[in-house]
Parts: structure tokens; sequence; C-alpha cells
DNA sequence: GCCGTTTTCGGCCCGACTGTTTTCAGTCG
């Protein structure tokens, strides 16, 4: 039993009592319920096998006894029961844009529809059209979503769309009638993938900015097109949407639009409570205390708290922490000194020592950490030690020609099955540094894995740990690993762990790092770059390192060349 | 189904857009 299967189960339950067309609350309550077990910071799964599970907020009577049931028999009779009453490819129907409960349970019980397949037959055979509430429209959207969902993937990695992203904005600014334009949505909040992404303006002239935003380049369709809103389909495939609202509701959308959604819901029962109501337009109710909103700083203060990061809006605690003056000082990009697991062409990388170096140099950092793949990984022309040690040589030699600058000598060694490393000991103390990683054998049990990674951080020369769960997002799902029990290891052997900013990974997964800071562990904000241009990587590893809470100290490529050196050079026992 | 410095009962965020309607339901965010 996981955290995950509590959490889909009660998510499962949600779905299915919307087909049913239960209570709205009720249906909220189970989904709440299942965001409250994911984010309890504590071992759940335990808490309620052991029916130990009050005081957590979201989670009340009914739930508790329902998690109880199903973490210590492994099935839930409520769920079961709801779920005989559907065929199973029902679920797969939510997927498909513009079907909601109400139309998926018409088509259901209508045309029997049960899965994408039945639905698809029968758009093409004209029966859709003709039920009550649908029409010739619906049959038509519905096809082209299915196609849709035939073609691209409904996610997208944050760093993939920088661009379109900035060139977008880079329009909306220049537009004529726009006078406050910004991206929002969980782009803004740092999601390691997005959905779609949200674009607002401030404007006198919403329409016609809606309608020139349908004609931009990148549009391949359009989805919707109002007064104040658009909605398109870019070529890549991502859907994006256009707010335009006046100048002084700008930072009221801004906030608004940004999310999360669980965020703003606590923000307005928050402002509930002080007589006010909080749309995405202004305050109605009792304002005549308000001072004037300007920003979006403006609405916290508004509410009594303190300005809330974009990236720490997720309801996840941060709310109560602005309420006491208690949010963390964030760590930001200017405070990176330097940064480790890089490759170079020894390996699989795409560029030299040099050329790493001169681009590290570039983004004004102080040292950078070549960190290779080890022997047992040939698909990645893992180095044997003789070459290792050839390369130890060659940045040595490199170094002399920096003067305010130093490529640090590392490995990316692996982790081999039993926990033991690629490298022994003797080698290992040739470098300044060591990253190790698990790269091949996933498919031990969470506990096995777990003992394995654990072993390799308790070798004295592991500096830190690379990609914790080896997932390569929208592609590779994780191999199963005990967080807490890791994060306590790490804490224990005075092992830094990595958080691996490559857009694919983003891991350890920002969830996992305010436990960690909280157990003394330090974070470093590891690009695990194969070329030059993915050294700029460290960007988005700041806003997820902020996503988790992090601040400027809890990140060891933060301090200056000398304290890391400093650092490197003490037994891991006093560090 | 959850929750409580208005409440142990009666609320629970709310507006835009579309399509099928003829005044509104459904979906989305």
């Amino acid at each position: 039993m996981t955290r995950e299967t509590l959490a889909g189960t009660l998510e499962e339950i949600a779905l299915l009592l919307e087909l049913k067309g239960e209570n709205p609350f009720k249906i909220r309550a189970y989904r709440q319920g299942a965001e409250a077990v994911l984010n309890y910071d504590g071992d759940i799964v335990a808490k309620a096998t052991a029916d130990d599970l009050k005081d957590i907020k979201g989670i009340g009577e009914a739930l508790r006894e329902k998690l109880h049931e199903l973490a210590s028999t492994g099935v839930l009779k409520f769920h079961q029961d709801l779920r005989s009453q559907f065929p199973e490819g029902l679920f797969e129907l939510f997927d498909v844009q513009g079907l909601g409960p109400k139309k998926v349970k018409a088509l259901h019980e209508s045309l029997g529809i049960g899965s994408i397949a039945d639905l698809k037959q029968a758009c093409e055979a004209g029966k859709v059209a003709e039920l009550a509430g649908f029409g010739a429209k619906t049959q038509v959207k519905i096809l082209e979503a299915l196609a849709l969902r035939e073609s691209f993937a409904d996610r997208f990695l944050l760093g993939m769309v920088t661009p379109v992203v900035e060139t977008i904005l880079e329009t909306l600014r220049q537009h004529p009638d726009v006078s406050r334009s910004a991206v929002a949505g969980s782009y803004r909040r740092a999601k390691e993938t997005v959905h779609d992404l949200d674009f607002l303006v401030a404007t006198k002239e919403p329409a016609q900015v809606c309608k020139d935003f349908t004609l931009l380049p990148e549009v391949k369709s359009i989805i919707a097109c109002g007064e104040t809103k658009a909605s398109v389909r870019l070529n890549d495939g991502i859907q994006c949407d256009l707010r335009a609202v006046s100048n002084e509701q700008f930072p009221f959308a801004l906030q608004y639009f940004s999310g999360s959604k669980e965020h703003n819901v606590a923000l307005r029962s928050l402002a509930l409570k002080q007589g006010l109501s909080l749309n995405e337009y202004g305050f109605t109710g009792d304002t005549s205390e308000l001072p004037p909103i300007h920003e979006e700083k403006d609405i916290y203060a508004a509410l009594g708290l303190d300005y809330i990061a974009p990236e720490m809006r997720e309801n996840r605690g941060e709310i109560e922490a602005a309420a006491e003056n208690q949010l963390p000082k964030l760590i930001e990009l200017e405070n990176l000194r330097g940064t480790f697991h890089s490759h170079t062409t020894a390996s699989d990388g795409h560029h030299t020592l040099e050329e790493m170096a001169e681009e590290a140099i570039d983004l004004g950092l102080q040292y950078l950490g070549i960190s290779d793949h080890s022997k047992s990984s040939p698909q990645a022309n893992g180095l044997n030690e003789q070459r290792l040690m050839a390369q130890i040589k060659e940045i040595a030699e490199l170094n002399k020609g920096y003067e305010k600058f130093r490529l640090l000598a590392g490995s990316e060694v692996d982790i081999l099955k039993d926990g033991s490393l690629d490298f022994d000991d003797e080698l290992l103390m040739q470098l300044d540094f060591c990253v190790a990683s698990v790269h091949g054998v996933f498919n031990l049990s969470e506990d096995e894995m777990t003992r394995r990674i654990c072993r390799a951080m308790e070798n004295e020369h592991v500096t830190m740990l690379g990609h914790v769960t080896g997932r390569v997002l929208l592609k590779r799902e994780p191999y199963q690993v005990d967080h807490a029990r890791i994060i306590d290891c790490a804490a224990e052997t005075r092992t830094i762990i990595e958080l691996n900013c490559s857009p694919k990974r983003m891991d350890m997964d920002w969830r996992w790092w305010k436990r960690a800071r909280d157990k003394g562990v330090l974070c470093s904000i590891n690009p695990d770059a194969h070329s030059i241009a993915r050294l700029h990587h460290i960007g988005l590893g700041v806003r997820m390192a902020k996503k988790g809470w992090l601040r400027r100290q809890d990140v060891f490529n933060t301090r200056p060349l000398e304290d890391v050196l400093k650092f490197l050079a003490t037994p891991k026992s006093k560090r």
C-alpha cells in the first residue's frame, strides 16, 4: 500500500460520485481528502493502517474509516461497489476535452458508451448529435478532441515551453492596446509539467486583443474567442488561454489565474472570514477599510498576509506561514556560485571540458563540477579507471589557466545493484567530489532500492546522491524508493541530495524538499548538463527549489568556491 | 463529506464561454 494508492482511490471515488450525480460538496470532500493524503507530512500509510488519522484537516470521520479499511485490508468495499456500476474504460472519457461527468453519464446511459473506442464509433455514426443536450457541433468537437488526444500528449515539460512563452509574452507586450502582461497558471508556479499556458493582459480594448491573440503565428486552431477571453491550440499542441482585464483588475486576475486552485480556495475562505469576497476582478463586501490595490502583494497584505511567491502557492502551509510572518526567504538565481553534475565528450556530453568551463564562466559561476559516467554505463560511454585518472590530470592542467574559476574533478558513479559503487575508494579519494546515481536494475522493490541507495550514501566518498527516483517526466516512471528513509539517511551520513534540474527529471521532487531541509539535508542544484545550453537549466532548478521552500543556506552551491573546497576536504562526519 | 472566533447545522469560490436552448446546463479553470 502506498500514499499514492490511498489518494488515487479517493480521487476515483470522487469521479464515480460525479457520474452518479452526487452532491458536489461531498465530491469535493473526497478530492480534498486525496490532496490531504498526498500532502501529509509523515507516514500516512502507517497511520491509516493503525487507524490513527486524527486532526488531519480534510479528513473527517468517514474518510478516516475508509482509509483505515483500505490501508489495512488492501481494498475498500465502498469503492469496489461504486466501480462495479460502471465499465472500466469509462474513466478515459474524462480525458476528452469538453466531456465532464454529465456528458459522460449521458453517453453511457443513452448509448452504452464505455470507452474511447465506443465514443469514436458513435460520433462517426452520427448518434451522439441526436442525444438531448448534444448537437452537431458537440459531435464535431468531440471528434476533434479525440484526434488531438491521439496526436499530442496533454502535458508538457516546463523547460520545453519556456521559449514559446517568452515569444508570446514579448508579442503581447508590444501590442499597442496592452499596458501590462504576464504569464500565470502552473507555468508561473513552476510546476514541473504544465497542461496549458495562461496569459493575462491589462487593456482597454479586450475584445480586440483577444482577437489578435488568436491570429498569432504560433496558433494552430481557435478553441474559443469571446469579449474578454480567448483559447487557442498552438502548433506544438499545447493549449493557450488569454484573459483580458482592466488595469485595476490586473493584480486580482494575476493572483486568481496563477492558482493553484487549492491555494485560491483557501485564500477566498480566509477573505470570507474577514467579510470580504475575492474574485478575479477585485474584492466585494466590506471594502471600506481596504487600502488601494496596485499589485498582487497588496491583495495578500489586505488579507493580513505576507507576499507569497507564486512557486509556493500550492496550499501546503504557505498561507498559515504568511499569516505568522514565517515564510522562508527563498533562494534566488543570483545566489548560485557554482554547480555540480555536468558531462563532457569524455562520456555522453556534447561539449569539451574547456567549452563547458567557458559557458560556466559566462554564467558568472566560480566553479563547475565535472561528473562523467562511470564504466558500468557503457551505453553512456562511461569512463573506466584509466580514463578517469587522465581526466583528473586534464582538469588540473586546465585549472592552471583560470584565475577566478575552477573546474572540480568528479564522477557520476553508478550505484550497483547491491549498493556498492562502480569505483573503489582509492580512486574516489582522488576526486574533488562524487555524485552517486542509479542507472540500471530499476525493478527492485521499494525496500531493496532504498537500502541499495542508503548503502551508497554511507560511503565516505559519496558527496551527493544523484536523481533520487530516476524518473523521466512524461516518459518513464520513477523507480520505487522510500523518500522519507532516504532523507533520514542523507541527514545521518551528511550526504547532499541533488535537485537534478534537467527539465525531464526535476528529481528529487519539489514536494520532499521542505522535509529534507527541516532535517538539515543540504541540496545541490545540478543541471545534469550534457551540453553548454543545458547549463542554463540551473535557473529552472532555482525555481523548483523555491517550490520546495528552500532558502539560500539550504543549497550547497550557493557557497563560494573557498567554502566549497573546505567542505569537501572535511570528513563527512564533521560536515 | 468536512468544518466551526458567525455556526454542531448550514454553508461550502465563482465567472466566462459554448452550444443547445428559448432561459440555461455543462465544462473549464
